[in-house]
DNA sequence: GACATAACTTGCATGCTATGCAAAGATGCA
DNA sequence: TGCATCTTTGCATAGCATGCAAGTTATGTC
């Protein structure tokens, strides 16, 4: 797995993202092989060589293993749809953000392909993988909300980094908050979450047909035309 | 719950209906008092008066129960889709379908407010909510590709109707043949499925404040319009 | 009305998922 | 080395979920 990914640390932590990546590679790997739901707790935990119980202490839930998105990867957008242009609209603004965060994760092309083997495969943790995009979502619309507010050509560019350590919302506490924002931004980032999803899930079904990158961008071109009927 | 709707059938019927009627409603109200995931489903099935083995004969999961989604209803807006003339755009052909679908929802207004309540309160449920509607947007990303097939103008009003009946295809069916499936139905129907999710959690967070129709009708304006920012 | 049939409910047995707790082991640091 | 801290682990416990066989209840027919 990512083993390069913030090398640092002392020999506790490398050890701790060592367990966490046996534990999901061995969970994809034996996913592929036997079917997602074939797959328990002891087995993956066993290929792993730790005990059930270590399992509990990385994932809360068995599916959670299933769920290989980065923690950070929602903060990176949200800079970026921040750090974008004043005059570029919300639509194509949060496009670009979304495409570069892709890109990177294009790059890593064989674990993603199994990865959406897997999850295709298995509808039910396609689902519980959206639930952590749908995390994200509260989040994102605040700062589509956050971008409005310092209208066009009213932001100044360094001003708008959220504001400061945000320092990871306990689970849920989305809720409350959500009752402040405004219908739009919900909106838009419930759209281009749903975007990437069909993009995604659309290009798994087909991936020799066409580059990611295009379907993505046709999907937003949709998107920004006001999803006419396309040409027969 | 829902005494009245097909009321036929002989007395077994009417008994399951009573039955899948009772925990349910067991189920939302208990939820509503002690919180969603405090509720056993022992304690839904006490409330109910039946054996917590007859639970998992109603409703293959716990959370599912939480699901209060008609099983028609995805079929009854594909039909609509389907019937609309033949010149109306996509986006508002299904608007129209999904609003007449909403407006008997809404009818049941001290349910659904009740339902929302408990959803939102608990978002893991909203997911399996959401996931239950997932099921349907391939469904009805096929009638609208249907719709696209024959084209505006082309359409016999009479002969759309679907297939015959299609025998409620079994779980995770929608998989294999989403490979046959075009971007654009695709995107189509998971926008607005979206688009509704986000209105009703909209209006579920401030009931008093717009009528839900309302609110309906912006989402749909905002992607009709191509999701440019609204102003200030 | 009685009967055979099919459908529904139930209890029991079983296995997987998930959490709390306390003891044992590994790591970091002086 | 030795202490403080973090991690792992086994054990106990509770809820979730399914299969099976036996008992109960509708349905349709004679």
């Amino acid at each position: 797995m990512s083993e390069k990914s913030a090398p640092g640390g002392g020999l506790r932590e490398r050890k701790k993202r060592a367990t966490r990546a046996a534990l999901t590679e061995a969970a994809v790997r034996l996913a592929a092989e036997h079917g997602a739901e074939k797959v328990t707790v002891e087995a993956i935990s066993a290929a792993a060589g730790v005990s059930v119980r270590t399992f509990f202490n990385y994932f809360d839930t068995r599916d959670d293993v299933f769920v290989l998105t980065d923690a950070e990867t929602g903060a990176r957008v949200r800079r970026s749809l921040l750090d974008a242009p004043a005059d570029l609209p919300p639509l194509l603004a949060l496009r670009d953000a979304m495409a570069a965060e892709l890109a990177e994760a294009e790059q890593q092309h064989e674990l993603w392909r199994l990865h959406g083997e897997v999850l295709r495969a298995a509808p039910h943790l396609m689902v519980r993988s959206l639930s952590a995009h749908l995390a994200d979502e509260t989040e994102l619309a605040e700062a589509v909300a956050e971008r409005l507010r310092s209208g066009p050509g009213t932001r100044a560019p360094e001003s708008a980094h959220a504001p400061a350590g945000a320092p990871a919302a306990p689970p849920d506490a989305g809720c409350e908050r959500r009752k402040a924002l405004d219908l739009y931004p919900r909106l838009l980032a419930a759209v281009a979450v749903t975007a990437v999803r069909v993009s995604v899930d659309h290009w798994c079904a087909r991936p020799e047909e066409r580059a990611f990158r295009d379907v993505f961008q046709e999907v937003f071109a949709h998107l920004a035309a006001g999803l006419p009927a396309p040409p027969a």
